[in-house]
Formats: C-alpha cells, structure tokens, sequence
RNA sequence: GGCGAGAUAGCUCAGGUGGUCAGAGCGCAGCACUCAUAAUGCUGAGGUCGAGGGUUCGAGCCCCUCUCUCGCUACCA
C-alpha cells in the first residue's frame, strides 16, 4: 500500500545479527539485501536517510559459547563482529554505520533510557527465586546449571533443558543440581526483577497496529501480531542476574544485567547517536520526530520484537516515534531443507565471498529473486547457476555487450547522433519513461520481487529493440537509421547505470565505468538524452560471466560433505556416567513386553497412548513416539518395559511405566526390544 | 492440539477492494536472426488455481469442513 503520509527522512534498520556465528545467505535474503536496496533507492532519491546495522553481543549464548571455549565473551564478540562487518562492507550492504552493542555509548543509551522509564514508574518489580552461586557469589542462569534429568535420570542435564530425552525443564526441577561455575550445590536466592507490562498497553497496540495499519502491513506480520496481542501480553522481565551486557543502572541492582531482548533494539538508537557524533549531527530527529519514517527490515522470527516489545518500550519511554512499518521476510531454505548453522547447512557469506570473488551482485540477484516475501522460499545451486547464465549474463550483461560492441564497432565508441524516431522508436522510448516508475511502485510497496522483474525489463526491452531493428543488417543501407537504433540502445544502457544501481551496485558502477559517465541520480531514470551524441565511451567489458556446472557441482558436493559429516558421522556419544553397583542397577525392573493397543493421544502432537502386556499385568503407558510410528504399525510389536518407574500423569492419562526407546542423533527413534518369539513378563538384565 | 502463514503451469513464484485473473520468469518445442558470453527475438504446448461443500448472476480471490507444509506454542517419564 502507498503510504500517504509525507516524510521528511527515513530511519531504516536492519536486525542486528548475534555475535556468536557468521552470517549465511539466510540473513541475507531475508534482512540486508533487502534493506539495501531499500536505502540504495531511497539514497538515489535524495532521500534524507540513515540506514542503521551492527552486532547483538549480549545474552547468555555467548557467555556459553565463551565458557566452552575457555575465553571471555569479549573475545568471542570481538572475534565475529570483525567477520561480519568485514563480510557485510566486503558484500557492499551500505550502512551508514555498523555498530555493536558492546561499545560504550550503547551502554549509555539503554541505560538511560531504563532509568527514564524506572523514574518514570514504568516498570513493575517482581521477586523470584534463583539458583545462586555462593562460591562465585553469582546467579546462575538456567542454562549455568547442571543436574540429574528428573525424568530421565541423565546426570548433565542443564537447568533449562535435558540434553538427553529433550525435556524442557526448570532449573528448580533438577536433583542434585550443581554450578557450571564452580561444580557446588547452588542455594535457592531471592531475587528482584523489573518488568515490563506489557499487557497494559493492549489497547494501544490494538488501535495502533490492528487499526492503523490493517492495509499496509504485510499479512505475515499483521496477523503474527494479532496472534500476540489475542493471546494475551503478559509483563515481560527486562533484567537477568547475569554479568555480561548492560548493567542496570540502579544501586539495588547489583549483578544485574538489563535482559539482552531490551537492550538489542536500543542499539539502533545507540548506533544512529554513534554515527550523528560522527558526523556532526544531531540524532534525535532521527528517532523523535514525528515526521521521520521508522522502518525494521526483519526475519519473521523477530516480529514479536519489532512490533510489540520494542514500540511499547519506545511508547512508554514517551518521546520517541514507532515504527510505520516492519517488512518482515519469511525464511530461505537451501537445497530443500531449513538453514541450519549448528549442522553447517549454510551457504556462509565470508566463504562465498572468496570462492565467488567479484560476484556480489550475482548473490544479491539470486536472493532478491527469490526473497521470502510472502513464504519460505528455497536457494538452490542449481538455480543460483541458471539465474546468472540465463538471465544476468544472456538478459542483462549481453544486451549491454552488443550495445558497445556495435557502438564501437560502427560508430568509433562515439555516441550517435539520433534522428527522426520512428513509430518503433517512440514506442520504446515510451517504455524507458515508464519503468522506473513502475519500479519505484514496487519499491515503496516492499515488493523487491516485482521491482527486479521490472529492471529486468528494461534490458528485455533493449534486446528486443535491438533484434527488432537488425542495425547489423542495415547498417550499410541506412546508416542514419543505425545511428538512431544505436543511440537509444545506449540511452538504455544509461538508464540501466540508475535503476540496476539499488538491486546491483557493483555492476552499475561497472557500467557506468564503460559508458564513462558517474552515477546520476533517480530522478534522472527515464531521461533518453543522458548520453550527449559525441560522447566517446571507454571499451566494453563483460558485466558477468557464465557460471558452469563444475563450480556448481563443487558447491553442491561441499554442502553434502557438510551435511553427512553433521549427521551420523559427527555424532560424539555422551560421557560415561558414574559407576554404579550391581544391586542400584537391579532396582530397575525392565521387562520384556508386547503392545497390545496404540492410540495417539489427542491434541498431541509426540504422545502415544500404549497398552502393554507385561507378562505381569497390562497396562497403560504414555509414550512420546507419536512422531515417528504410526498407531497401527505399534500393534504386536515386542518391546522392553521399565515397569516400576513411578507413575505419571501425561494430559490427562496416567503413564505406568517407560518404553525403552535408542535415539539417532538425527532424532530418529527406535525401540530396543527382544526377538519376536521370546515371552512377555521376562527380565531384562 | 491452539494460533499464524502458505498450498496456482515441469521449476521458482505474481495474482489491491470477487466479474478479459487463469499470469510472469526460467525450462521445453518450433521458427527467425547472427551485433553478442551457442547469447537474442517471435510463436507454441502446459494448470479442473490442495480436496469437498456453500454464498453469489458470477470465486484462486468471500464463508465452512478436511488434507499437507512452515513458524510460534503445549506435549516427550
């Protein structure tokens, strides 16, 4: 939807990436190649506009990351926020800043504008109860703690998840639960949080978005928020006991860190405070005013974020503008399965930009292509190969090449004079004046697709002039009629340099180079008098190459290496557990047993409801197999029965007892189980 | 299971408020052309628009049910 709002200038932002990985076409596609076009236009508009990036370095994953790998978080932080701004500069996304949440002004920032809205009464404060660290006189967060899994007995379970069986757990839930830090028993501490309520600002929300932006929010996004707001806010802490981010800055609040979702999106506002001292500016126009447009470009999975935390931060700190809208993209697949950075199935920027060198803007077309716009789209090789041989090489880079060949092969590299234009001509020329406004359309409805299609267009249409008119043929017959075809041919190519600049900006400037002319502005596209005849242009190069299939294959024969490698391949068997006496081991009474009856429990989605003939009795038993057995391929099955496990109830139905299952490490189950023939009610020992 | 988003030509995808909306690009077939990186241009084949109902004079487009996919969420003894 066209805004109709005027604005006086843009604040573009795009996610800020997590410190703790490289950046993969993922991000790309769905977040920054996007938001660069985006700026590139607005920039080619002369649009006043700052377009806003840097590294997410606070939470626990890294804490984590660096406590495995024996370094302070800073060192990890350091060590990928050099790699992804080297990557992104590298790549040509144009921030105007790239910043990091590490540095001092951001601290600065989030803590003011926690204390503003402390002062302010914003918050509300809760007390809870936290494991707490007194060797190392700190809380412990739950991913810090180590215990026995109470449900599966597994002895490293971590306090907020077991490794083990996947059971998502509470810390307090763990026996015998132990420090990370310092390997003690942790004792249970009071401790004083803030939160923000969210759900008091429900009907704000309501009005703002569901009201106000019915028609110009994607569908994606309005209706992830509608979900939210339906189900209910709930208030939302905004301080962790934690050591690593931004101290609260209150006396009361000692160790106290603000939670890593509140202080992300301020970074924003840090990185745009960052780049106006820079410059010399001052930055809160550029957050305050009303007339300022406020863009996120996002992954869907920050919606939630971007749309409701984040604005009711902004709303309730009081003097800032929300967003007008969130281009939310959806996710890319590759090669038909999800992006996957624990399992290496990625294409990762830093190592496309060696074995692709010069080749950014192959992968920012392929992307746009194929942005998840409206769902998860796919990147496949293969079709990374076809859209550079057959549509930026056969389409776009040989309709420039003829251009100049013919213009240097006729004409001297001397732009022609045209004369009078025929119907054909017009018709054409019609075309050029109508396509940058078609793309601009496109653009400022967030449809990057539509609007690459649309450049494309252009050179379609010039091959086809070009083909239509033969000047090959005519040249000898008609060579005012060549200097004609000739001369428009080259004014394509000239608005080429303008509307490809957003979408391909190393190519644009290529061509720019040939044609020997700078970078014109928006404003200018359209315009068929932007070469002077006369004009002598430099000689032509190839704006791109074919791409063949053994590059291709390499590429595809890499991921699966990768892909087989993280499977099966990679599996590392969890340590040895303690020794245990034969007689603790004879406590567990695990039989042999065949099902008698499967049914899958309704509304779930893993539990299967089991009757055993255990030899001794039958009984019922929940079981979390759902996913991978069909009910009626469970029916005679022989199984192993752990049948004096104390019983639990699973929705509603009392379990009697655990199937014996082994898991794959690709999540495959399978049960352990006697042969066919052998008699129900036997031990297992 | 709940909520949200999807399911349209071989492939990747478009289809504001229902009535030339059955489309584009790629791929494929035929023809034309040779300036060009065996590139380009033209023409054509291809789909009962996930399934089934309903509203309407008329429905990919609105309503209901169902199936499948993705995401969030609950469940994994």
């Amino acid at each position: 939807m066209q805004n109709k709002k005027q604005f006086k200038r843009y604040t573009v932002t795009s996610a800020l990436p997590y410190a703790n990985g490289p950046l993969h076409i993922g991000h790309l596609a769905g977040v920054y190649v996007p938001a660069d076009l985006y700026v590139r236009y607005l920039r080619s508009n002369e649009k006043d506009v700052v377009f806003i990036g840097g590294s997410d370095e606070h939470g626990v994953p890294i804490t984590i990351k660096a406590w495995q790998q024996g370094v302070t978080p800073q060192d990890i932080v350091d060590k990928y926020h050099e790699l992804i701004k080297k990557s992104f500069a590298e790549f040509g996304i144009s921030f105007d800043i790239y910043s990091r949440t590490s540095n001092k002004i951001h601290h600065e920032t989030s803590s003011e504008m926690f204390k503003k809205m402390y002062d302010e009464g914003k918050f509300v404060e809760k007390y809870t109860e936290q494991y707490y660290d007194e060797s190392h006189q700190t809380f412990l967060s739950d991913r810090y703690i180590i215990g026995t899994c109470p449900i599966c007995s597994y002895e490293k379970a971590y306090g907020d998840q077991c490794e083990n069986c996947g059971t998502s757990l509470n810390a307090t839930d763990l026996i015998n639960p132990r420090s990370v830090l310092s390997g003690k028993e942790p004792v249970l501490r009071k401790t004083k949080h803030w939160y923000l309520p969210l759900d008091q600002y429900t009907d704000w929300l309501k009005e703002w978005i569901l009201e106000g932006h019915k028609v110009d929010w994607k569908t994606n996004v309005y209706g992830q928020v509608k979900s939210w707001i339906d189900q209910g806010l709930q208030p939302r802490a905004v301080t962790r006991d934690l050591n690593w981010g931004v101290k609260v800055p209150l006396s009361e609040a000692e160790g106290k860190v603000l939670y890593v979702w509140f202080d992300a999106p301020i970074g924003y506002i840090s990185a745009t405070r960052e780049w106006a001292e820079q410059k010399g500016v001052e930055w809160e126009k550029w957050w305050k005013d009303p007339e300022t447009r406020l863009i996120h470009f996002i992954g869907k999975d920050n919606i939630v974020f971007h749309c409701i935390i984040f604005p009711i931060m902004l709303k309730a700190e009081g003097s800032y503008i929300v967003p007008d809208n969130v281009p939310a993209f959806e996710f890319l697949n590759l090669e038909g399965q999800k992006i996957s950075t624990s399992n290496n199935w990625a294409v990762w920027l830093h190592e496309y930009l060696v074995e692709f060198k010069g080749k950014q803007d192959v992968l920012r077309y392929v992307l746009l292509a194929n942005a998840p716009e409206t769902k998860d789209n796919d990147f496949t090789w293969k079709d990374f190969q076809t859209r550079n041989n057959s549509e930026l090489v056969a389409i776009l880079g040989n309709f420039v090449n003829r251009t100049l060949v013919l213009t240097h092969k006729y004409f001297d590299a001397l732009v022609p004079q045209a004369s009078q234009f025929n119907e054909d001509d017009l018709k054409a020329i019609a075309e050029i004046e109508a396509i940058p406004e078609r793309i601009s359309m496109s653009l400022e409805n967030f449809r990057f697709r539509e609007a690459l299609a649309e450049m494309m267009n252009l050179a379609r249409l010039g091959n086809k002039y070009l083909t239509d008119n033969e000047p090959w043929k005519i040249f000898k017959s008609d060579p005012d009629r060549v200097k004609s075809v000739l001369n428009i041919s080259l004014q394509i190519c000239a608005n080429l340099t303008i509307v490809a600049a957003p979408f391909l900006p190393f190519t644009a400037k290529k061509l720019s180079e040939m044609l020997n002319i700078g970078q014109m502005k928006w404003k200018e596209a359209g315009n068929i008098h932007l070469l002077k005849p006369g004009h002598r242009i430099n000689n032509p190069e190839l704006l791109f190459e074919k791409i063949e299939d053994e590059t291709i294959n390499a590429q595809i024969e890499k991921l699966n290496a990768t892909s087989r490698a993280n499977q099966n391949d990679k599996f590392v068997p969890n340590p040895l557990k303690e020794p245990v006496q034969y007689d603790e081991f004879a406590k567990m009474d695990i039989r042999t047993g065949t099902i008698l009856e499967a049914e899958k429990v309704a509304k779930t989605k893993k539990l299967m409801k089991l009757t055993i003939d255990t030899g001794i009795d039958k009984r019922t038993v929940v079981s979390g197999i759902a996913e991978h057995y069909d009910a009626k391929d469970l029916i005679g099955r022989k199984v192993c029965i752990l049948v004096n496990l104390a019983p639990k109830e699973l929705r509603g139905i009392t379990s009697h007892g655990m199937i014996l299952m082994a898991e794959n490490p690709d999540g495959s189950l399978g049960f352990v189980a006697p042969p066919d023939n052998y008699v129900d009610g036997t031990e297992i020992k």
